[in-house]
Formats: structure tokens, sequence, C-alpha cells
DNA sequence: GAGGTTGTCTCATATAATGGGACAACCGTA
DNA sequence: TACGGTTGTCCCATTATATGAGACAACCTC
């Protein structure tokens, strides 16, 4: 476990031995033993004097991790189909706890390209793919997961200010009977989505997508085309899950 | 470090808890105790009586360690424009060991997928990508590495009979002459590709990149034409890392 | 229901990691 | 080129820590 919290703090940025001693506060001596053994069997990569990155093992590890995942694997076709309907960037992403977590990425073919990045946690309250979840989880614990999304800061971003909640409210509601989501540049300024949950035989979501743009291309009649071809996709998705219309 | 071959051997398909103590011969006690830890902190996911699979915190850790490669990030613009003119699948590797390790992928967009996959190994003497890094290597040492790639056996895959030393070596000297390599279905049948080595500021090859299509793609006179285009490529990445043409 | 697998727990034991320290090699900078 | 700060390398007594055996219940599949 510590090796492995040690790994977590290479991710994390800290590629120097001091570093790492104190973050982790464990001996020099320790660390350095560590990061010798992880690095002998190339869980790190080293280059002497200079610091410690994250190996190939791990490269390794993350994509077999991916590819373990049957719903990256029966998603991707769909995903494809709509990012390049589209021209917009898709995402495939679960929950995790009161966040999303991202699965899958198609990047859009407009030349911008979007934060957001397989592997990395957002609020669910705060995005398309997250909202598209929330509307698998009861709407008495939505206002939980909406004041936790507006504490919540995402470095070096640009948040805009937060609707208020009586108003998320009926959105979320609306989009309860739609079956799909919007983003209002909720998020990130700048950036809008439209998103959809993907269900599973019980029928109960397991997993949300989304297509998300520059505000620019999303201007709200186009969102408003899109809703249905996002949701067909989610409903394609689930119906290879084995979810019966 | 008992760990992290645990990780490994749950990567290569070993999920229930019996077969792992086996493969690693410890005992099942221990094997369940380290099991449990890993999953309670999400490096594995546990389905209950089901089995075990790589978990979340891989994937995070997986997609950092792409990311704090500097050459991903540099190689990717490029790399991107060459799928785009191209309309095949384009690779970015590095040496490691005898072997290819792919850092980077962008599929195709011609339908049919490569079996190559981000983080996986291949013989180098036997892909696009592995002869373009090995017109880096001294050509004393092709030898080696051209028998040790006859003698790999890829599981599940298609492998056609290997080219005769001779004239194998007579091709490597052909692509060390124009700076761009072929593959002719020699890693895979039905598969060829075209491949360039990439060079940092000491004129050393630090990488490779190629475009690999199926054959009915690939006939020899685009192969030929798309030798310069890929070869150009590789120069504008090679420049991004400081070389002098 | 039976047989095999899995999840949970306890405990004595000794393995194996710990951390302190001392020293040399190295880097950037002054 | 001399310096402070950081890093790489080694040693060793200490004890904390993981180990592995076993017993049992819960569970899935056939």
């Amino acid at each position: 476990m510590r090796g492995l919290a040690l790994l977590e703090c290479v991710a994390a940025g800290t590629n120097d031995v001091k570093g790492i001693a104190t973050r982790l506060n464990t001996p020099r001596s320790t660390v350095h033993r560590m990061l010798n053994s992880l690095a002998a069997e190339g869980y790190l990569h080293h280059v002497p004097y200079k610091g410690y990155l994250l190996g190939p093992k791990l490269i390794h590890l993350g994509m077999r991790a991916l590819e373990q995942r049957p719903l990256v694997a029966l998603a991707r076709p769909h995903l494809e189909a709509l990012a390049q309907r589209t021209g917009d960037t898709v995402h495939l992403g679960v929950t995790d706890g009161a966040e999303v977590f991202y699965l899958d990425k198609i990047p859009g073919t407009r030349g911008l390209e979007m934060r957001s990045r397989v592997g990395q946690r957002m609020p669910l309250a705060s995005t398309g793919v997250g909202k598209a979840l929330m509307l698998g989880i009861p709407p008495s614990r939505w206002r939980d997961l909406y004041r936790e999304a507006g504490e919540a800061t995402i470095a070096g971003s640009d948040r805009p200010p937060p609707v208020p909640w009586a108003k998320y409210e009926t959105q979320m509601a609306d989009y309860l009977r739609r079956d799909w989501v919007f983003d209002l540049e909720e998020n990130e300024v700048g950036v809008r989505c439209v998103g959809a949950p993907v269900r599973d035989i019980s029928n109960s979501v397991v997993a949300a997508i989304s297509v998300a743009s520059a505000s620019q291309y999303m201007p709200n009649d186009r969102m408003a085309e899109l809703g249905p071809v996002v949701r067909a996709t989610a409903h394609a998705i689930s119906e290879a899950l084995g979810w019966k219309r």
C-alpha cells in the first residue's frame, strides 16, 4: 500500500525524492529504496538526478483495465459512429461515488480539444455525462450532489457562476422526462454538451454518454436536435447490454 | 512487489482467487488479504463470488503515465494530421529491450481495426514501427533481433512465413538509405505498414511512427508514395524534439 | 443437495521492511 | 570553480508487519 501511495504521488506530479518523502512523511532512505524497486520493475521511469515518472508497466496495466470493462468495448463502435456523425467530442462515463469517472473519449474533429481525460473524475452535477448519470439516482439525492459540485473547485478551470437550485431542479425534472440532458456551460465556460444515460438489463443506469463542443458549435436549436440522436446512441448501447426498450 | 505481481496476474486474465494463488504459489489466505486491500483502494474491481478485474485507479495511473511522456503530447497533433490525411491507423512506439512498446495509436477510419494496442509490446524486427526503430540500432545487432522476432509467437495471430535473412538484410539496408521502412505482411497476414524513425537533438532514434492498413488499401505504389509522407511527419516530430535536419 | 470456490476470521511466528546515519556523486548556480 | 542542496548507495540493529495454516460460513453451479 505504501508503494502504491508512492505511485500516486508521482502521478500527482511530485517527481523528486525529497518532495515524495515530505508528502508521505517517510524517511528519505525508505522512499529511495521503494523508488528503486518500482523503477527496476518498470512501474517507474527513472532519469538519474532528474526525477521519476510513471513507467511503461502502468501504461500497460491501465490499458488492460480499460479493456477488461466490457462496457468500453461494447460502447466503442457506437461512440465512434456518434463522433463521426456529429464531429464533436464524445464521452463515456460511469458513476464513482459522487463523481463521474470517464471511461472513454473520442476527440472531436473540430480542432479544439476538451480538457477532459479518460481516467479523470469530475463532479456529477455539473457535467453532461454526470447529469445523465444522475437520472438514475433518486431525485431526493440530487440536492446533495448539486451542493457538492458547487463546492468542488477544478484546478485551472474557468468555473461559471452556478445555476440556482430551483432552476436546476426544474431542468433536471425536465431532462428526466426526455431521457437526455443538457449542460449549458455549467462545468466550464464555453463548453456545452448533450448527454444521455445507458441502462443495463435490470433497467438501472450503469453509464452515460455525452457529446460536447464549444458553445459556438452548440446553439440551442442544434442541442435540441442532438437530444434524440444522443439518446438513440445511448439506447443502442443499452440494448447491447441486454436492456429492453 | 508481491502485490504488483498480483495486479499483473489479474491483467493477464487470471481473475479467480484459486488461479492467482496457484500462479504465484502463495497461500490462498495471503492472496485473499492482498486482493482485499487492493480492491479497497480501487486498484482492483471486485465482483463478489465472480472475480477480480483491474480497477479505476489503474486506468487513472495509466493515463497519467502516458501524459507524463512529453513525446506523446508532442507527437499527437502530427499523428492526428497523418491519420486524417491517410485515413489509416497511425502508431507511435519506442524501443523497450528487443521489442516495440506502443505509446499511441490513432485508429483508421476505414472501419477495420488493428490488433495493436497502446501499452502493448511486439518484436522489433517484424513490425513497421519496430523496423523503423531498428534504423537507430547498429546493423550488427539486426541479425539477433531478426532471429528473436522469428522465434516469438503472438497469441491468436496469423503469422506468415518469415522472409529469409539475406533478403531481409538487403531490404533493411535499403530502408536505412531512404529513412523509411515497409512492413509487407511480415507481422500479420493482411496488414502492411510504412514507418519512419523519430530522432532527438542528439540525432539518435528515440521513437518511430507508422501508418498501417489492410493490404487491399496498401498496394505497392501507394506505399511508395506514403514513404516520404510518413518520413516528413517523423521529421516534424523530430524537430519538435530539437532535432536539426 | 453436493462439490468446489470464495469470503471472513484468528493467531503464533519469523520474515522482511524500516529508518537512522554516513558518504560519495552529481547538478545548478553563484 | 567552489558551493549548497539534492540524489544515489550502502550498512545494520530493530521491530513492525506481512505471512501462512487452519477452521468455518456463505455462496454459486451443476
